[in-house]
RNA sequence: CGGAGUGUGGCGCAGCUUGGUAGCGCACCUGUUUUGGGUACAGGGGGUCGUAGGUUCGAAUCCUAUCACUCCGACCA
C-alpha cells in the first residue's frame, strides 16, 4: 500500500484540546488520527483507522489460529434477551437503553453473552459440535460514568469478544488455556510489554479470570507483582500472606477492661485519632456491609481494619462467600441497633458477622466506636473484648508479603487491554443452553468469554512508545511502516522519492509518501508526530551523491544513515528485521 | 450521584467585573518570499458568542432556566 500524503486526511495540530491529559489521547489528536464527536465517542480518521485495523487483523489471525470462528452480532439487542438472563435489571445505568417506534425496549450491546448464548442454544444440539468458540470484532457501547483519556476509556469502543462452549469443565479449561495462549501471542505481536494477572470476575461472574495488563505509568489499574515467584494480580484481589509487622509490638499492656471516652463530633478514624492524640492506626475502623442485599440469604457483615487502612470490598465479598456486597446505609445501621459514625464490634448486636483483617490478630489497646453517640471505647483488645473471624481483607500494597510464596510484592500500573473469563454455567443455566452428550443426555454447557479492547490496545501502545516529539509505533501496528519524505519541491526529488516508495511497496511494505508542498521542518515534525517506524528522507543535497537518509523513529538525528540508492531495499529489509518483535 | 469549573470561527484563548453591535494566535485560501527540523510579509474567507426566556433604547457581557462538556470524588467492564 502506498499513500500520497497530499491526499491523506490527517490534519496535524500544534496545539491540542486542553482536556487531553495522557500521551495517547494527546498524540492521537495531534497526529490527526481521531476526533471527538461527543464525550467518549470518536471518529477514527484514516491513520487511526489503519492502526485499529492492524490490531484487529492480528487479533483475527490469532483467534482463527486458535480455532475460533468469526461472526458478527447486532449492536442493538432486544430487551427480552437481557430480561431472560436477568441482566436487564442488574446492569444499571451503564446499559444504554432505547425504545423503538413500537415502544419495545432495546439496548446497545455492551457485551454479547445473551445473544451468543441464544444463538448456540437454538443451533447447536449435539456434543459433536463442541468445542465451539465464536468471536466478533464489533463496536460496543457502555455508558461510562466518566469517559476519559480518549480511546483508553471511551463509551463507544471497538472490542473483540469471544465465547467458548464446552461439554464439561475439563474441556472448558482447555479452551480457556487456548485463549490465554492466543492472547499472549496477540500482545507480543503488537509489540507491547504486558503481563497476565489474576483478576476479579466482577459483574460478569465466573470462577477464574486473568487480565492482560500493559505496563504503563498512566494505567488506571494497579497490579502487584511478586519479585520472587512471579505471582501477579490486580490489587483488588491480590493475596497477602502474613500480617505486616505492626506497631503493636511495642504496645503497653493496659488494663484488662476497656473504658468509654467522650469523642464529641469526631467519627472518622482520623478525627478520632486527632481528638485523642493517638496515631490513626490505633483506631479500629469498623464498616457495616449488607451481603446479598434483597435476597433470601442476605446477611450483615461488620468489617474491621486498622484506622489507616481500607477494607477491600472484593476481598470481603470473597471472605464471607457472598455474591454481592455493599456498604450499609445510615438507616440500615440504625435499624440494626447501631449508631452511624461510631460503629464498633464491642457489645455488637447478635446476628452480625464480624470479620477482621488478619493483621488485627492479637492487636491490643485499640480505640473503637461505642455504638453510642459521641463515644468510643479505649483500651480494647482484639479477641478479648470481642470475637471476630480473621481474613485477608486489606488491599495489597508494595512491600506486603506475597500470598503464594512469602516474597515481597511490588506495585505497578497497568492498562487492561484484555480479559479472559472462565464463566462456568451461569449463562447456560439462566438461558437453558444444553446439548446431548454421547449418552443422549442433555448437559448444560460450560462457557468462557474473552475480550480485547482494540482501540485501547492501540492507545496502550502509544503510552508505551512515544517521546516528546510524537508516537513511535511498534512495527506491526504502525499505520505505515515506512515514511518517505520528499524534501523540497524539486521535480527530481519528488520523482525519485516516488520511485523509492513504489519499489518498497512492491517489496510488500506499507508506505506513506510525503509529497506535500511543505517546508522540510514541517515534514520532519509531522513524521515524528505520526511515528512510522522507518523514515527515508530524499533531498536534492543527498541525491547529488546518489544517497538518501534512512533512520528509524527511535534513532536520533545523528544516528541516521546515508544509504546509496541501490542499497535502499537491502537496508530497509535489514532494519525491518530488527524492528519486528 | 456529590463538589468545582467551562461553553466566543476547526483548535488554543482574550473580551464579561464597569452593557454600546466581536478580537488575537494556530489552522485554512491567494500572492510574494524561504527550502534539511513547525520561514517571513501582505491580502482573504469563516463566528445567530451553547440554547431559551427575561431586564434594557441597546446584551458575548446583567438575571433566570436549560443543555453540553471538563476536572476532583464516589462508582465500575
Amino acid at each position: 500500500m502506498l499513500q500520497f500524503q497530499s491526499k491523506l486526511l490527517a490534519p496535524t495540530l500544534k496545539e491540542v484540546p486542553s482536556d487531553a491529559e495522557v500521551a495517547s489521547h494527546r498524540l492521537m489528536l495531534r497526529a490527526g488520527m481521531i476526533r471527538k464527536v461527543a464525550a467518549g465517542i470518536y471518529t477514527y480518521m484514516p491513520l487511526g483507522w489503519r492502526v485499529i485495523n492492524k490490531v484487529a487483523t492480528i487479533v483475527r489471525e490469532e483467534m482463527d489460529r486458535a480455532g475460533a470462528q468469526e461472526i458478527l452480532m447486532p449492536a442493538v439487542i432486544p430487551s427480552h434477551l437481557w430480561k431472560e438472563s436477568g441482566r436487564w435489571d442488574e446492569y444499571g445505568p451503564e446499559l444504554l437503553r432505547l425504545v423503538d417506534r413500537k415502544g419495545s425496549d432495546f439496548c446497545v450491546g455492551p457485551t454479547h453473552e445473551e445473544v451468543v448464548t441464544t444463538l448456540v442454544r437454538d443451533n447447536v444440539q449435539s456434543y459433536k459440535s463442541l468445542p465451539l468458540n465464536l468471536y466478533q470484532v464489533q463496536t460496543k457501547f457502555r455508558d461510562e460514568v466518566r469517559p476519559r483519556f480518549g480511546l483508553m476509556r471511551g463509551r463507544e469502543f471497538i472490542m473483540k469478544d469471544a465465547y467458548s462452549f464446552d461439554l464439561d469443565e475439563e474441556a472448558a479449561t482447555k479452551s480457556y488455556e487456548k485463549m490465554f495462549a492466543a492472547y499472549q501471542r496477540i500482545f507480543q505481536r503488537c509489540g507491547l510489554d504486558f503481563k497476565p494477572v489474576e483478576a476479579d470476575t466482577g459483574a460478569i461472574g465466573g470462577k477464574r479470570s486473568h487480565e492482560f495488563q500493559v505496563m504503563a505509568e498512566t494505567g488506571e489499574d494497579t497490579i502487584v507483582v511478586c519479585d520472587d515467584c512471579g505471582y501477579a494480580a490486580n490489587v483488588e484481589l491480590a493475596e497477602i500472606a502474613a500480617p505486616r509487622v505492626d506497631d503493636n509490638a511495642s504496645q503497653v499492656m493496659g488494663s484488662r477492661a476497656y473504658e468509654e471516652v467522650y469523642t464529641g463530633e469526631a467519627t472518622s478514624c482520623i478525627e478520632v485519632a486527632d481528638r485523642l492524640g493517638v496515631a490513626t492506626r490505633r483506631v479500629l475502623k469498623s464498616m457495616l456491609f449488607i451481603a446479598n442485599a434483597g435476597e433470601d440469604d442476605s446477611f450483615v457483615v461488620m468489617a474491621l481494619t486498622f484506622g489507616d487502612e481500607d477494607v477491600n470490598e472484593i476481598k470481603l465479598r470473597k471472605a464471607v462467600d457472598a455474591r454481592a456486597i455493599r456498604l450499609a446505609s445510615d438507616d440500615e445501621v440504625l435499624k440494626l441497633g447501631l449508631t452511624p459514625g461510631v460503629i464498633g464490634p464491642v457489645l455488637c448486636p447478635e446476628g452480625i458477622r464480624v470479620v477482621a483483617d488478619q493483621s488485627l490478630q492479637g492487636a491490643r489497646d485499640l480505640i473503637c466506636g461505642a455504638n453510642r453517640k459521641e463515644a468510643h471505647f479505649a483500651h480494647v483488645h482484639v479477641s478479648e473484648h470481642f470475637v471476630a473471624e480473621f481474613k485477608d481483607l486489606r488491599a495489597a500494597r508494595a512491600g506486603d508479603a506475597c500470598g503464594r510464596c512469602g516474597g515481597t510484592l511490588s506495585e505497578k500500573r497497568g492498562i487492561e487491554v484484555g480479559h479472559v473469563f472462565f464463566l462456568g454455567n451461569k449463562y447456560s443455566k439462566a438461558m437453558n443452553v444444553t446439548v446431548l452428550d454421547p449418552n443422549g443426555k442433555a448437559k448444560e454447557l460450560v462457557m468462557g468469554c474473552y475480550g480485547i479492547g482494540v482501540g485501547r490496545t492501540a492507545a496502550a501502545a502509544i503510552e508505551q512508545h512515544h517521546d516528546d516529539f510524537g508516537i513511535s509505533w511498534p512495527w506491526n501496528i504502525a499505520p505505515y511502516q515506512v515514511h518517505v519524505l520528499a524534501i523540497g519541491k524539486d521535480e527530481e526529488v519528488l520523482n525519485e522519492a516516488q520511485r523509492i516508495a513504489e519499489t518498497l511497496e512492491k517489496e510488500g511494505y506499507d508506505i506513506l509518501l510525503d509529497d506535500r508542498g511543505e517546508r522540510p521542518g514541517v515534514k520532519f515534525k509531522d513524521a515524528d508526530l505520526i511515528g512510522c517506524p522507518l523514515r527515508i528522507s530524499v533531498g536534492s543535497r543527498g541525491l547529488k551523491e546518489g544517497k538518501v537518509e534512512v533512520k528509524t523513529r527511535r534513532m536520533t538525528k545523528d544516528e541516521a544513515m546515508d544509504v546509496n540508492l541501490d542499497a535502499i531495499v537491502a537496508n530497509v529489509n535489514k532494519l525491518a528485521n530488527t524492528l519486528r518483535p
